[in-house]
DNA sequence: ACGGATTCCTGATGGC
DNA sequence: TGCCATCAGGAATCCG
């Protein structure tokens, strides 16, 4: 599922294709994958893409004239650029009023000019699992949104003395809380499961009880394995892929989804328990 | 106000 | 091999 490595790279590679280009017109294929009630065609017509980024795990369009297409991918979510079918010939674009989109595609954006590396002129949204969101921003508006959301900065952002006051306040598993994209964003269930394993804490211990060192620790493997994990393009699983290819962290995952496997540490059993209703693979015996 | 439970979805997985 | 039940899971929403 995409966290912040996965975000940062399906960003980057929108952001090197699509800078620049205009969206000529959208249709949405399925609408309960709009969030909002903004009317979003008319937003996004015609609006330039000026920079594509990430903000926590979401991706941002940032769209001329203070427009702003904030998608949430949550497990299944993907962009991909394709072709629209609107330059095919006549008798092909009858054909085309007919034609598959890929499967699961239920967003698509047609583009007024070539973008990628193969001429595609569209981008598609496909979301196998329709948990992902797309949230329209209209002028103005853009502020407010963000406040609505209330994300937490990211793990490269954050203050780490923030970080441990965060922790120290609630009662919580420590798992859960740095998931908790109010209070820290771009977190999900494979880069905290790793996180605390590098950091050899167990997950189900209540945030309260870490103490400083501790969460300067957790802070500092978090960071190094998001790192580690953005040069190799995030993490392939779920059928995650970017516009510009796959990425190839899970080869390097040390304990989410190795439930029975040996601690690669100690040799321990690795062991799952459902934690804040998300499993959880840890060693119990390094993780303490 | 806090935190746990429920809900949304469907492809992948595993047991028999 | 085929079928069916279970699992996976981010975040909004509900509920005590």
């Amino acid at each position: 599922m995409p966290e912040l490595p996965e975000a940062q790279t399906i960003a980057s590679d929108l952001n090197s294709a699509l800078q620049g280009v205009t969206i000529a017109d959208a249709r949405i294929l399925y609408r309960p994958i709009v969030q909002n009630p903004e009317p979003f065609l008319e937003l996004c017509r015609g609006r330039e893409i000026l920079e594509v980024k990430r903000l926590g795990k979401m991706i941002h369009f940032r769209l001329a004239g203070d427009c702003h297409l904030l998608v949430s991918l949550r497990m299944t979510g993907q962009f991909l650029l394709g072709q629209s079918g609107r330059s095919a010939s006549s008798a092909a674009a009858a054909t085309a009023a007919t034609t598959a989109y890929p499967p699961h595609v239920h967003a698509v954006f047609n583009l007024a000019s070539a973008a990628g590396p193969q001429g595609e002129d569209a981008l598609f949204y496909r979301d196998a699992r329709k948990f992902g969101r797309l949230l329209m921003v209209a002028p103005g508006e853009f502020a407010a949104t963000l406040a609505k959301l209330n994300l937490g900065p990211d793990p490269f952002e954050i203050d780490p003395e923030r970080f441990a006051a965060a922790l120290a306040h609630t009662q919580r598993a420590v798992k859960t809380v740095i998931m908790d994209q109010s209070l820290i964003s771009g977190i999900g269930n494979i880069y905290a499961a790793e996180a605390l394993f590098a950091a050899k804490i167990a997950p189900a211990r209540p945030a309260s009880s870490i103490n400083i060192r501790e969460a300067s620790r957790i802070l500092e493997k978090t960071r190094a394995i998001l790192t580690e994990a953005i040069q190799l393009r995030g993490s392939t699983v779920s059928n995650y892929s970017a516009p510009f290819g796959p990425g190839s962290y899970q080869e390097r995952h040390l304990v989410y989804r190795q439930k029975g496997a040996p601690c690669p540490v100690c040799r321990a059993t690795l062991a799952q328990q459902a934690i804040g209703g998300r499993s959880t693979v840890f060693c119990p015996r390094c993780q303490k």
